[in-house]
DNA sequence: GACTGCCTCTACATCGATGTAAAGCACTCA
DNA sequence: TGAGTGCTTTACATCGATGTAGAGGCAGTC
């Protein structure tokens, strides 16, 4: 054992790990030489070359990042700040993200917010915020009125529907569209009683609720049905307990319901839960369509209908649009719509699972009207 | 909205940040004062340190990390290596481990390796090794024969039941125990054709598999009931398509079975979908014990039995063991087990939530056996 | 044979912070 | 008065890499 790891002992010996210089000295040749056959300078002789690979692995030679990154100016890393890893949204997305950015040579780091104002402005102006060479930010807290906050000086991608037109490239899907989408399909199941889950108590219309609201009010304008605010149902934070509670809430009242549109999944998981604990039959007695498509929707039972948005694109484009702004690009901001797809499975009655419609992706001016 | 950010814009209109070299010319002092000041030394003469604080806000300074970095041979990141952040167990303990090192002024770096040992060695020697002070890995491809790779000359904590007697930290959980205490509960209930939801095909007896089985037969050898390899169910990778296809399959061959033990809560989720979509009831039919105890769990109909390992204890021992060799604790190296519990919920027959039984947790030497 | 241009390599300055050693100063005590 | 002490500040070297400018050698061109 002790031998297979002659060579880094060698160096470990030496109590301090081996620098270009220690490698530049054994190979008789310069500094600038060895990080230029470490770099991959093309114009080597290749005598040198060997000389100085051979060095370089016999002193067990790793490049100190920090001097790099201090003489670069530049860290290859990028930050990813989302609400919660524990949300199995934010963590597929985070997945995705780290994926896409290593095919790049880039590092993620996550910062955790909470979806807390404070939190937020600290990742776009913390001390943190040194380490990384942009920022990728799903905000939660900040809303319109922080658009100054958004005056930075790095590339900043944003994500999300809370804020539209800040000075900075954004990456979000048609919430409009696709919730209409998701509530005429509903409609167009025979539903009338339908239940939407999740806007704030004080509907503010911000954020993606304001804008789900909005398809969903869309849907039923189009079918001619009346759009009753007894059917808005309140529900922060979006997590399953919230669904749950506030559905049940709703059940218990009587209001009588035969469908429900949750604006993402979690809260459509709750909703499950309340619905069965009450003996509710899905999808014979209510119908469920959730929103996001996390990987849990597949194994529900019954396995829920939800709004796809498109994730690996999101993370793609996210990570393209900052890798092209560290690569010098000052064009206008955009923003870029993903594409998403209402997916129909047994929550509403669909057999296995379908696409039921596909609401297509676009990209228009950062400050465009939304 | 422009005025908001003046000071800001000062310093970027320079094209080039503030260095202190700018902070000490303008405050009138030395270089080094203004670093003592930064990093509040404390002999400093008010008057002084209020120039320099002066010409830290004017001239909108932010440190350069990478400079300090470079000069104090520390980076204040660790990282944490974990197999896949889409699986809700690693998302919550990233999320529990961000937490408490963020509570201690480290960053952490997640790394998915996806289980695969080429990536979990790149993890311990590849070049993004060196921007970390330290490692936190949970290894799924590396196992007892790589003891060598964990040789390595920075802090390492060691997560899981894959790797036992490593020359490293290692924070675990008495898995037999666990595993048993969550089979005797299931026997306690009255239930004898116990399926065991998980080994891989050809039982290596190695990692978590093989110490769960372990108290998977501890439990029915007490009990006198004979164990049945028939009621063994393979399942690997333990992600929800595997729980549900294998145990399927069991059903599906006719095997009679009263209760599914499945060594993970993705396998467990899985198992309950087979089972519902063959008409079986759960519990009355079959009752169902998972294991970590993720969120989902507790939204699931009906919501599942589970082994809880204690993530929070683990990601704060895990944390300050790290924490401790940073610090220049040279001690032996130690193994952490952390207390389980048995919690009971509806898929046992439990109404609300239980704690059946707690396996307390114990500190030994880290090549102490298993 | 002088000139140009390319390849290969080197010396040196530089990125922006911190550690060290010592200087300047005020004050106390013998 | 001179030595001793402790506070405050400074100059300078240093961490380990990369950018720049240019030296030296060799080949090809006119």
């Amino acid at each position: 054992m002790v031998r297979r790891l002659k060579e880094v002992r060698v160096a470990t010996n030496n109590e301090r790990p081996a620098t270009m210089a220690d490698v530049a000295r054994r190979a008789g040749v310069s500094v600038k030489t060895v990080s230029n056959v470490v770099n991959g300078y093309p114009h080597i002789r290749p005598a040198t070359k060997e000389k100085v690979e051979a060095a370089l692995t016999e002193l067990g030679y790793r490049m100190n990042v920090s001097a790099r990154h201090l003489r670069i100016r530049r860290t290859g890393l990028i930050t990813l700040a989302v609400p919660e890893l524990s949300l199995p949204y934010f963590a597929e997305l985070a997945d995705a993200v780290i994926q896409e950015a290593d095919s790049h040579g880039l590092t993620v780091l996550i910062e955790q917010t909470g979806g807390r104002r404070d939190r937020e402005l600290a990742v776009l102006s913390g001390s943190r915020r040194q380490l990384t060479d942009g920022v990728i930010l799903s905000p939660l807290g900040l809303d319109q009125a922080d658009r100054a906050a958004f005056e930075v000086d790095f590339p900043l991608v944003l994500l999300g529907e809370r804020v539209f037109g800040a000075p900075a490239d954004h990456v979000t899907m048609n919430n409009v569209a696709a919730a209409r989408a998701a509530t005429s399909y509903l409609l167009e199941l025979g539903r009338r009683r339908i239940a939407v889950l999740g806007p704030g108590p004080a509907d503010t219309a911000t954020g993606s609720a304001g804008l789900r609201l909005d398809g969903y009010r869309e849907a039923l304008a189009t079918a001619d049905v009346p759009f009753d605010p007894g059917l808005v149902v309140p529900a922060t934070p979006w997590h399953r307990s919230a669904g749950s509670d506030s559905l049940g809430a709703l059940l218990d009242g009587g209001t009588p319901v035969d469908a429900v549109f949750a604006m993402n999944d979690a809260l459509a998981l709750g909703a499950l839960y309340a619905l069965h604990a009450r003996g509710v039959d899905v999808p014979a007695d209510v119908a469920l369509v959730g929103f996001d498509d996390v990987d849990d929707v597949r194994y529900a039972t019954p396995t829920l209908s939800s709004v796809a948005p498109g994730r690996d694109e999101i993370a793609h484009t996210a990570v393209a649009l900052l890798r092209s702004r560290l690569a010098g690009d000052g064009g206008p901001y955009v923003r870029v719509i993903s594409e998403a797809r209402v997916v129909a499975r047994q929550s509403t009655g669909a057999a296995g699972e379908q696409v039921i419609s596909v609401q297509p992706g676009s990209q228009v001016p950062a400050d465009a009207p939304v």
